[in-house]
DNA sequence: CCAAAAGTGTTAGTGATACACCCATGT
DNA sequence: ACATGGGTGTATCACTAACACTTTTGG
C-alpha cells in the first residue's frame, strides 16, 4: 500500500477476548510490515472505501479467527494526529467475545502468527493500542453486568458454575454463589434443561442455556 | 471543496444542547451546499489532515457558538457507505451542553444562521442526523445522572430549584423536590453560599455554586 | 466414609421512592 | 391576609451483600 498525505486513512480494530485457562485473553499478533515492524498490536486492517465499518470489522475477525456471526461492539474512535507514521490514521475499535476453544488462528498478510495474551500480562504495544484495549476492558465489564453478552463466550449447554466462573474471570473478583444464582434467576434469561453434567467425583449439575442467543440489554 | 471517489474524509458532527424557554434544544443549521442543500443539519465540518479529533469539534463549536472551553464528549463513529453522496465520509459526532442565554449563533461559510431547534420538534434532517441526534440525546440523559455535567448549562450560582429544572427538562420527567435535594446533598458536589436570591413575591431561595467547575464522573 | 462440587434461604444494610406541611417574602 | 415558591423528614420498598449447611456423586 502507497501511503499518501494528503488525505485520511480508516482502519478497524478488533479486540477479540476470549477466556484459556481460567484467564480473561485477547488476541494479539505480532507485526511484520512497517511501521512498528515486529512489535506486538490488535488485529485490524484498513476499512475498504466500499465497505461498511461494521463489514469491516466483521471481515477482519473471520480472516484472523474463522469466527463469524459475533456480536460487535463498535466503540469510540481513536484519531490523534501522530498515531501512525504512515499518515493520517482514524482506527474505529470493535469489542468481541468469544469461545476460544475452537478457534483456529490464522496468519495474514500483514501478520505474524495471532495468539492469546493474557489481558494482565500484555507486550509493549505499537501505536495506542494499549489505551485501546484498556477502554475496551472497561467496556466489556459493564457489558457483562448489563447484557447478555455472555451467551458469547459459554457453550450452548453449560452448569451455573460455568457461568459464574466466566463472569469471575471477565470480572477478576469473587462472586456469591448464591447470590449469582438469584440475580440469573430473576432476569429469567436462563432455561434449565433437563439433562445434567456429571464429571468428576461429586453431585452432578443441572445444564442450562440461554434463551436467547442474540445480544440483549436488559 | 473538490470530492474524490479513491478516499475517506472525515468529518465531525456536534450535538449542542440548552435549555431555553424551558425546553431542551439543540443546534441545528440550515445547508447552503450540497448535498442536502436547504436542509437542515448538525453543525459540523471537516476535520483538518492535522488536526485532532477534539480540536477539529471545539473549533467547530467555536465557529458556529463562540462558546470554548466545554467539555465535549465523543461518540461513536457513523460511517456507512452512502451516507453522503460526494464520497466516503465518516463522522464522528460530539455531545455538548452549554448555557444559551448569552450564546450569539454565527453563519459560516456552509451554514445559513443556526438556531435553536427543540428536540421534541426537529425539522427533517440531512443526511443520518436524526439517529445521530437520538444517540446523542440517550448519552445526554445517563450523563446527568452519573456527572457533574450540568455544571455547564447551570450559571455559577444558582438555586437548587433551577438545577432541579434542568434535570427535570433534561430527563423530560418531574422529580421530587426532596429526593432530590437528597442525593445532592450525599454527592457532596455543591458548595452552599451564603448569599441568597430574592425574586419575586416569596421566601428567598438558598444560592449554590458547583465545588468543581470542570468535568467528573460520580 | 471421605472428598468434592452442587444446591439452597434468610438477614442486615443501603439506596430509591412516596408523601405533606411550615417558612419567608411581596402585594 | 393571601399568594407564591422555598425549605425540610420519615416510612416503605427494592436491591445488594453477607453468610453455612445439606445433597449427590465417585473413589
Amino acid at each position: 500500500m502507497n501511503f499518501k498525505k494528503d488525505r485520511f486513512y480508516v482502519t478497524v480494530d478488533a479486540v477479540v477476548f476470549t477466556i484459556l485457562d481460567n484467564e480473561l485473553k485477547i488476541i494479539i499478533i505480532r507485526r511484520k510490515n512497517p511501521p512498528f515492524k515486529g512489535y506486538f498490536a490488535l488485529p485490524g486492517g484498513f476499512v475498504e472505501l466500499d465497505e461498511n465499518l461494521d463489514g469491516a470489522a466483521e471481515r477482519e475477525l473471520k480472516e484472523e479467527t474463522g469466527v463469524e456471526n459475533i456480536f460487535l461492539k463498535k466503540l469510540k474512535p481513536f484519531g490523534k494526529v501522530g498515531r501512525d507514521s504512515r499518515g493520517r490514521v482514524i482506527t474505529i475499535p470493535y469489542l468481541a467475545i468469544i469461545s476460544g476453544k475452537n478457534v483456529k488462528l490464522h496468519s495474514t498478510c500483514d501478520a505474524e502468527l495471532a495468539r492469546w495474551y493474557s489481558i494482565y500480562n500484555l507486550p509493549k504495544l505499537a501505536f495506542d493500542h494499549k489505551e485501546i484495549i484498556s477502554y475496551a476492558l472497561n467496556k466489556l465489564r459493564s457489558e457483562i453486568e448489563k447484557s447478555n453478552i455472555a451467551f458469547q463466550i459459554i457453550p450452548k449447554k453449560f452448569t451455573l458454575t460455568e457461568l459464574q466462573r466466566v463472569y469471575e474471570i471477565i470480572l477478576n473478583k469473587k462472586l456469591d454463589k448464591r447470590n449469582f444464582r438469584k440475580k440469573l434467576s430473576e432476569l429469567l434469561i436462563l432455561k434449565e434443561l433437563p439433562e445434567t453434567k456429571m464429571e468428576g467425583a461429586h453431585r452432578p449439575a443441572r445444564l442450562y442455556s440461554f434463551r436467547l442467543r442474540e445480544y440483549k440489554k436488559f
